[in-house]
DNA sequence: TACGCCTATATATAGCCGGT
DNA sequence: ACCGGCTATATATAGGCGTA
């Protein structure tokens, strides 16, 4: 008997090209994030206001008690002195700058997106099925001899290592951070979830 | 055989009672969220402020492009057309906006400079002379969120794994020496800017 | 006592399909 | 095309367990 689905596919994190994908993901996405947030109240008694724009531009809102209210609470702590930010950190921060190399002349961001376009979908992959072009890492390191593959896979552990500091920090630190981009789609209701009893009541819901 | 794991327990949708679980499933859920926020800015290319508070009423924050733009375009779109938004938040948020610290400026980049004092020699030994784009490793890597992080960190993994199966084989088939060449270009997942704060207090609540 | 990591399940969803 | 539904997988996570 044939399959009647081939099921969920593994998809890259990059911007959905596909027009007419992008809104029915964006619609189904948007509606499971708002679920989620209303699970997170219901379940843990927090607070949250979640406002979003849709590639589309249109409005979404979701929040309990209420976005305003959140917002409102957000807006007013957040006028305070942010004393939770550690100022060594600050500090650290600008005599870092003005250091023998400035940090945002190395942030090349340009070249960052370029890389991006260009290799992006290899750490996506396998090492296998990489189309020759995706092949960058594999090629070059044939022709490093013994001692200089030694010394990248010690630069690889490096950031490696320096990769996952730099996340347990800002998890940390902040809480989270985050990608971007940005286009157009629009946006989905809020239905009721198909399944068990369920209490969660977004207080607000815009369309 | 004994199971290692009872595996995950359906759970009603109700206030979790213990206090510890209650803790534990917050941090979990409220990183669920987060990631689901931000797949949902690069996959749709949606914009989105997420704004909360813990049940021990600390606040977290998500936002892209960053949490203000989204809540001030939100506050200023919905202040026209409909009266959700009371002016006094207007307000009150400009004259935040002006106090709140750029995750950029959080990042302690201490410990990256020191890795590349360490180790950058040993790279630039390794790839010769790499052009500034080609040097991706040596910075970027504040610029990325959390999750991609996260990916970095395993695709530094595997490059590494890689070099020592390469090694192995070399030393297993001819000893060692060998010509070499560049690393080729970079690697990198998709730019990434951040963005978010931290604060705390205490709150009421509206069932 | 709080975390981090792990495993077994509960959920979320990418493609697809048929009606509109 | 545009939804709403469905199915097969990809993910998210509730509990447990070992360790800082």
């Amino acid at each position: 008997m044939g399959r009647k689905s081939n099921g969920r596919k593994k998809m890259d994190m990059v911007k959905i090209q596909n027009e007419r994908n992008l809104q029915v993901t964006f619609s189904k996405r948007q509606f499971g994030l708002f679920k989620k947030a209303s699970e997170l109240c219901t379940l843990n008694g927090a607070e949250v206001a979640l406002v979003g724009f849709s590639p589309g531009n249109k409005v979404y809102s979701f929040g309990h008690p209420s976005v305003d209210l959140v917002i409102d609470r957000f807006v007013t702590e957040n006028s305070q002195p942010n004393i939770d930010v550690p100022n060594h950190l600050i500090e650290a921060h600008r005599n870092a700058n003005v250091r023998e190399v400035n940090m945002d002349e190395l942030i090349d961001k340009e070249g960052i997106l370029e890389m991006e376009r260009r290799h992006g979908k290899a750490l996506q992959r396998t090492w296998g099925d990489a189309t020759p072009d995706e092949r960058w890492w594999k090629a070059p390191i044939e022709n490093l001899n013994f001692f200089q593959l030694r010394e990248v896979a010690e630069a690889m552990e490096m950031i490696k290592k320096q990769c996952e500091i730099e996340a347990e920090h800002q998890q940390k630190v902040q809480g989270i951070a985050f990608p971007y981009r940005t286009l157009g789609s629009a946006l989905a209701p809020y239905g009721g979830a198909t399944e068990s009893s369920s209490n969660a009541r977004p207080s607000e819901f815009r369309g």
